[in-house]
DNA sequence: CGTTATCAGTTGCGTTTGTAACTATTGAAT
DNA sequence: ATTCAATAGTTACAAACGCAACTGATAACG
């Protein structure tokens, strides 16, 4: 009657399958660095702008603007980034990464790479381009009522 | 050099999605009922096998045995199921919905199976199988050498 | 201008989480 | 039989989290 199938539960299913390969990722850069995952979001996100807020950081990894500080505070007292207030407006600070957070994460990327291989060559090209439109189209969807 | 697209690195991109589907469909369990995903999980485990011990919820939906120990702490005081001790293996709780547990999964299992309609409205149903099957190979898939 | 709203980012606080240690029970080994 | 390991589940404690309230700064509007 009230049958519902878990396991073909897309909310079910994306959660479990993202807590399985995030977490088996997450196992890097947290046994060689230390690295929270709002914290390796914030160094990703920073190697790849070269230069951002930390608004735009949350807001491109769909992290709490409190998560994004508290990792941007971490990474700054490990000197891997510093922050300058903006010139013209300065309640915005710029985030970039520092010679020492580069090379911390070229390290990190380099296995961030061999990760992404492994998971192509498992999954196939053509599914894994299918899946990251999926995903892509997942996110843009909003369906429940919630504002 | 140390480039990595984030927007095509799979771990990034499947938590990012997760997160936004299942924080929509969680809107209805934590709006209408108060419950927690983990309450949400035993719920519906529970509805589905009828019957099972925590050991196998946790394993089922990949939670960890004190998240399940207190979701189903909550649900009993609730008086949505009751818990009872094995005759022959007095460690084991079988735990099964009550009649209360049973109507209130009734009303949620409905919005479920609604949300899940439209989740397939949108991406179509051989985008949806494929993605089930990939995520399934996902899971599979242990890459780094965590244990 | 002066008031009010808005925005960037931080911090206080209660809640949730995971780790490790614990109780209680059963199975295995000598 | 006695000891030791393994298992189901709970609990204590510290870390991580999100919300709401805050500071400081700019923009918008009368």
């Amino acid at each position: 009657m009230s049958a519902l199938k878990l396991e073909e539960f897309l909310p079910f299913r994306l959660v479990r399958a993202a807590d399985a390969v995030s977490l088996d990722f997450a196992h890097i850069y947290k046994q060689k660095h230390g690295l929270s995952r709002p914290e390796w979001r914030v160094l990703a996100n920073l190697a790849e702008l070269r230069r951002a807020t930390a608004t735009e950081i949350g807001l491109r990894s769909a992290m709490h603007k409190t998560k994004v500080s508290r990792a941007v505070f971490e990474l700054e007292r490990r000197k891997w980034l510093n922050r300058r207030t903006d010139g013209s407006d300065r309640r915005v600070e710029w985030l970039e990464l520092t010679k020492l957070g580069e090379a911390q994460f070229a390290g990190l990327a380099a296995l961030a790479r061999d990760f992404e291989k492994r998971l192509l060559a498992a999954l196939g090209a053509g599914a894994t381009r299918a899946l990251l439109l999926t995903l892509r189209k997942l996110e843009s969807i909003r369906l429940s009522s919630n504002c």
